[in-house]
DNA sequence: GTCTGCATAAACAGGG
DNA sequence: TCCCTGTTTATGCAGA
């Protein structure tokens, strides 16, 4: 019916999804940095537009060169060094910057954790720490797309010049262009290696020697070109104004060009608008201090110790004109480049996942430390799934923070387990092994969207083990879905995708997940010609009965029909699984239970409505067979599951029979016996019909 | 102490 | 043959 098709690579996915998740993320904020900014502003480079006038951008991007040109050449004179000869023993072509040229130094998530383990920050401190990081990486962010942009629009144009002959005059100005934009880069990067230098000496971060930086994968979206002018007019002015200070450190070299402390916090406000919006950035009071880059100010991250730090070169450069020399001519703009940029995309990639996880764990401890601290009493009471939600409410108004269901133990965020208050003690805050929620022995009230979502991101970043059951976590996968029926692999994708513990010891909790679609009644499954999907039977799930040990499945029978088939998985389970050889017949049945507001099949795709008839017939058979024997065995085949019984799969376009159908329903309704059956009892005591076949 | 629910592990079978 | 899926059973833990 649906979900067959692409479900076996899914497994091994997870943590793409958790990628992909990521990503998603970041484009909405990418979203709202667009929508902060302002539209009068004329975009510097029309980079969308760079097809349809591509001179007109280029005519600005060359004054900015022109103008960046300039700058250097006064900082020459000023500062008496002399900025390594770029253009004169290069292609024109090739003006090559590496994207780790670009990568700021941010934090690792080594150092996230040493900061934790240092313990000498407040929590004020911490987050304060934790904007401006996120700040920085944001603004990153925009300024590698900005210049992966600039960087093929300028190819573009070069290559509409080499077609129309343009006069090598042009390429060169077009290669000092970007050479500009190269420098800004540099620049920006130097700004926020100035702010980790800036946090070291608060004595914020401790940075090891030799410590990798951490560099950012670039953003499948980039500014807007609106950005990009304000961004070039910030740098620029900053730049200048550095000029005009007097600042003998604003030598050619960009890495120092940016010293001042504004600049960053400027620079940051019109990058990140979204983060100056929410004031984030109003607690980020950068020092004016000396920069390390003043000593060093040939230092780039990648030449270090004489070596050219390029991953897989390590070529030995005697000077930094030399290392330079070298990027430009070994590490130009080609294919193997841009390789070792897509591999060191996804390290960084992975490794911005570990920060954010720890950043979320982080920012979970010190929610609820200010919680514990402010108020104690904030959840002194067991919470009971029964009454989760409104407990989650209740909860989430008594805290006034953002994140106020940030869990805060491993074992119980926002913890619905009827354990005790959510005290940090030395066992709960080590132990992430098994706490197992319990539920009321009437009731499997279930657990909604709101338990899990109000702790989503913890959960997805912290390995700490969700206080739910399988059966609630499997029932809200299934209901989260669109369909509200998944097929097991997706169960098991929507474990990995929503928590981080069950991305670990796969073969544990896929087994319990089996088990429970195995064993619990409200699971039921549903097999057309494409696979087998699982869906949930809610009523049953609330009655929480399990299918019994050492029985066949079998179904208790009711009132009628309805509330049989809606409480009863099993029966459906059999008549799905019997019916399943016949697709069309499993497709009327599946109608005629939509017809009948039968709430589990509502969502799935309906067969041919012509068949509506026979369902009925079927249905009514069914009754009239239940009026009569009222009993409760229903095994298709005692001693065999259903699926043993009846092993179908994939008969296609099977004419439809009424006798076929009868077949298996009969096996369904004459299973049934025993006149007295009581519905909440186990099975034990009932004769078991082995040999009904 | 017993009952019950749940988790976990394992065995097994069928199908691809 | 291996892996996935599904079922069943046994066992242990913890709460009621």
């Amino acid at each position: 019916m649906m979900q067959k098709s692409g479900t076996d690579d899914k497994i091994s996915n997870g943590f793409s999804l958790q990628n992909g998740r990521r990503l998603a993320t970041t484009y909405i904020e990418c979203g709202r940095l667009r929508e902060g900014v302002p539209t009068e502003m004329t975009p510097a480079v029309d980079i969308g537009g760079s097809r349809s006038s591509p001179t007109r951008s280029s005519r600005q991007a060359l004054q900015v060169a022109r103008q960046l040109l300039l700058q250097q050449q006064q900082q020459q004179q000023v500062s008496g060094l002399k900025s390594p000869k770029r253009n004169d023993k290069q292609p024109a072509l090739q003006v090559p910057v590496s994207v780790a040229m670009m990568t700021p130094q941010v934090i690792t998530p080594q150092q996230m954790q040493q900061i934790l383990q240092q313990q000498v920050l407040s929590p004020q401190q911490l987050q304060v720490l934790l904007q401006q990081q996120q700040a920085l990486m944001l603004q990153q962010q925009q300024l590698q797309e900005f210049y992966k942009k600039q960087q093929e629009q300028l190819q573009l144009q070069l290559l509409q010049q080499q077609h129309a002959g343009k006069q090598p005059k042009e390429q060169q100005q077009v290669a000092t262009q970007q050479l500009a934009f190269q420098q800004q880069l540099l620049q920006m990067q130097q700004l926020q290696q100035q702010h980790l230098l800036s946090l070291q000496r608060q004595g914020l971060l401790t940075i090891q020697p030799g410590q990798p930086a951490l560099p950012l994968q670039p953003l499948a979206q980039g500014m807007i070109p609106t950005e990009l002018q304000q961004l070039w007019k910030e740098v620029t002015s900053a730049h200048t104004a550095e000029e005009t200070t007097g600042n003998n450190h604003s030598s050619l070299d960009l890495t120092t060009t940016c010293v001042s402390s504004s600049a960053p916090s400027k620079t940051s406000l019109i990058m990140n608008p979204h983060a100056s919006t929410n004031g984030q950035l109003s607690v980020h009071t950068p020092k004016r201090e000396s920069l390390s880059h003043e000593e060093h100010p040939h230092s780039h991250p990648l030449y270090g110790h004489g070596v050219c730090k390029w991953p897989g070169c390590e070529a030995v450069c005697e000077d930094f004109q030399s290392f330079l020399k070298h990027l430009n001519s070994e590490h130009a703009l080609d294919d193997r480049s841009t390789a070792q940029c897509r591999v060191q995309m996804q390290v960084v990639q992975q490794l911005e996942l570990q920060l954010a996880k720890d950043k979320e764990r982080l920012q979970a401890m010190m929610t609820h430390l200010h919680v514990k601290s402010t108020e104690p009493k904030a959840a002194p009471q067991p919470l009971n799934l029964v009454s989760s939600v409104t407990l989650s409410k209740s909860a989430s108004e008594a805290s006034p923070q953002s994140l106020p269901h940030t869990p805060t133990t491993p074992t119980a965020p926002l913890t619905p387990v009827t354990q005790g208050p959510s005290v940090i003690t030395t066992t709960s805050m080590h132990t992430v092994g098994p706490i197992r929620r319990r539920y009321s022995d009437k009731y499997n009230v279930p657990i909604s969207s709101a338990d899990i979502a109000q702790n989503q991101e913890f959960y997805k970043n912290a390995e700490v083990r969700p206080p739910f059951t399988y059966a609630s976590l499997i029932r809200q996968a299934i209901l989260e879905s669109p369909e509200k029926q998944l097929t097991l692999n997706e169960i098991y994708n929507w474990f990995t995708r929503m928590f981080a513990y069950f991305r670990r010891n796969a073969a544990t909790w896929k087994g319990a997940i089996r088990t429970n679609l195995s064993l619990h009644k409200c699971f039921i499954r549903v097999e057309d010609e494409f696979g087998s999907f699982w869906t949930v039977d809610d009523e049953e799930f609330k009655r929480g009965r399990h299918i019994q040990r050492g029985r066949p499945r079998k179904y208790c029978p009711d009132e009628n029909f309805d509330e049989l088939v809606a409480h009863n998985p099993s029966l459906i389970k059999n008549m799905q699984s019997s019916h399943a050889y016949c697709t069309p017949l499993n497709a009327a049945l599946q109608a005629s239970m939509a017809e009948n507001s039968i709430p589990l099949y509502t969502t799935a795709s309906m067969g041919n409505p012509t068949l509506g008839n026979l369902a009925s017939a079927i249905r009514e058979e069914l009754n009239g067979a239940m009026e009569h024997t009222n009993s409760n065995e229903s095994d298709s085949s005692p001693g065999r599951s259903p699926m043993q019984a009846v092993h179908p799969v994939h008969v296609k376009e099977e004419p439809l029979d009424p006798e076929e159908a009868e077949g298996p329903l009969s096996l369904v309704t004459t299973a049934n016996h025993s006149p007295d059956f009581d519905h909440d009892r186990d099975y034990e005591d009932e004769p078991v019909n082995e040999d009904m076949e």
